[in-house]
DNA sequence: CACCCGGAAGGTTA
DNA sequence: CTAACCTTCCGGGT
């Protein structure tokens, strides 16, 4: 039952993509949380440790393969001690085990050990499991993955990204809890700004980033996404290479968070460290980098980042800011996303332009994908996904870059939004008075930013747009889709982003 | 046809 | 039980 939510790590389908997930952790645990300091490693370690011979698809192991599987398993997760004597199998019969066999054969790792074994099976060469996918992504010829290698390579992707999930993971929940976040003061413009303003400064108009991810192409075949999904809790695959992700179930990914907690203690503060490393370059860097970046630590790792930086937002400087929802909110997700210091979901969603907020679904049924993992929804897809988004439009976290498919902009910046306890607050306010609909310039004024205070933050806030940037730069996002009746007919404004991000 | 838009109803979770 | 936050459907517009 019940797993956590879940976060995933980004890691998860190494194919390319990976789930942002977890972003929390991200933001968070600037590197990768994996135990090892080394970015890459979490992977290895991983890899080192699990038992080399155990071939890709459980069902063909043998008893003693499973033995071997386990004690890695517990070992690796932390997990509480596995009476093996409960698993004198054959890997086939252990595949059969449900869930809740699992659960009481193994108490406390069942959901994992249950996950783990659904995505290794889904991934498995032949699966004939899914039902769903003829093809496996992970096998899939992403682009991005190239992991040729041993017959393992598959299995030790989804090792890797359970254990890199777990490790990153965690922590979790809170959705409701946004205020704990920015770890130090939250709204404070500079705080807050860390992720935008900061990042504004730090973001460059990255239209570069942006634009430069648009690797993908694989995006056609994320199309399927569509509905397919039939069983929910095995995940269909997605079809396409790209998100080879989706696969992974989420509640695996939670589970494993949670076991890890430790570990993520002890990653975050690693990572930490290397966090503020990184962080200086990353910004700069980034966009140009980052794909250099990305495609070496593909390569390399295949998928995995290992070194995730939790820090999302990071600031150039500053620290990473966190939301608190861990990328369980959408708006958060795709902050995540977005910010991932690696770039790696630059395929799937870029900045068009930072400094505004502005950003553009690269590969919206890949995205969707994504999302999809991340709530453990796999029959996600664009159409729902973008109603979820349009209902950010109504309390002003979102609102269309009217003329561009698949762009939108961010009227608010993370720190702002983490800081408001109660989305619901925004929502309420329409975005302030008539006439800021009106109005185009909504650029409010300055002064109070929102969140903290408590109702009214909803209406303050409801300025939206990125203050980050002290600067003007604000300006237009007028429209903000205050409220829809009212205001739409503002919202044309438009323009303004337009010279905004572009 | 693919987007995009929101209303309506239902689900999940804290 | 409630509210938030979607998820799922859907008809309509562009």
């Amino acid at each position: 039952m019940k797993v956590p939510p879940l976060n995933l790590t980004p890691d998860i389908n190494r194919v390319g993509m990976t789930l942002p997930f977890s972003p929390d952790l991200l933001w968070r645990y600037p590197l990768s949380l994996p135990q090892s300091a080394s970015p890459s490693s979490p992977m290895l370690d991983v890899k080192n440790q699990m038992p080399t011979h155990l071939a890709a698809d459980p069902r063909m192991w043998s008893r003693d393969d499973v033995t071997a599987f386990l004690r890695w398993f517990e070992r690796e997760f932390e997990l509480p001690t596995i009476e093996l004597s409960k698993f004198c199998m054959n890997g086939k019969a252990l595949c059969m085990l449900t869930k809740s066999d699992l659960a009481d054969r193994a108490p406390g790792a069942g959901d994992i050990l249950h996950n783990t074994l659904q995505f290794l099976l889904r991934d498995a060469p032949q699966v004939p499991q899914s039902p769903l996918t003829p093809h496996h992504p992970l096998l899939s010829p992403s682009p991005l993955t190239t992991s040729p290698g041993q017959p393992w390579s598959i299995m030790n992707h989804d090792i890797h990204n359970f254990s890199h999930l777990l490790h990153q993971g965690g922590s979790v929940t809170l959705s409701p809890a946004p205020s704990e976040q920015s770890g130090g003061s939250p709204r404070h413009p500079d705080t807050a700004s860390s992720t935008s303003s900061t990042s504004t400064a730090a973001y460059h108009h990255s239209s570069a980033a942006s634009t430069g991810s648009a690797h993908s192409g694989s995006q056609s075949d994320s199309e399927d996404s569509t509905r397919d999904s039939s069983s929910p809790q095995r995940s269909p695959l997605p079809p396409n290479n790209v998100s080879a992700v989706s696969a992974f179930p989420a509640h695996a990914l939670a589970s494993l968070k949670h076991i890890t907690d430790c570990q993520r203690a002890a990653a975050a503060a690693a990572a930490a460290a290397a966090a503020a490393a990184q962080n200086v370059n990353s910004h700069q860097d980034n966009l140009q980098q980052h794909q250099h970046h990305q495609l070496q630590h593909q390569h390399q790792h295949q998928s995995q980042p290992p070194s995730l930086q939790p820090q999302g937002p990071i600031g150039p400087n500053e620290e990473p800011v966190e939301t608190g929802t861990n990328g369980r909110l959408l708006w958060d997700f795709l902050q995540q996303l977005l910010n991932d210091p690696q770039q790696r979901y630059s395929r799937h969603i870029a900045w068009k332009n930072r400094d505004t907020g502005v950003f553009k679904i690269v590969d919206p049924p890949g995205l969707a994908r994504l999302w999809g993992i991340q709530k453990n929804h796999l029959s996600m897809n664009y159409d729902k996904m973008s109603r979820a988004l349009r209902y950010y439009y109504r309390v002003n976290i979102l609102r269309k870059v009217q003329g561009e498919r698949h762009c939108y902009q961010f009227l608010r910046n993370p720190s702002e939004l983490k800081s408001i306890k109660n989305i619901s607050m925004l929502r309420s306010t329409p975005l302030q008075s008539p006439r800021s609909k009106d109005t185009i310039p909504i650029v409010q004024p300055a002064p109070m930013e929102e969140e903290e205070g408590p109702t009214d933050l909803s209406m303050s806030s409801i300025h939206h747009q990125y203050h980050a940037s002290p600067a003007p730069m604000e300006t237009q996002p007028q429209n903000l889709t205050c409220e829809p009746h009212n205001l739409s007919v503002t919202i044309k404004t438009e323009e303004y982003l337009e010279h905004s991000y572009e």
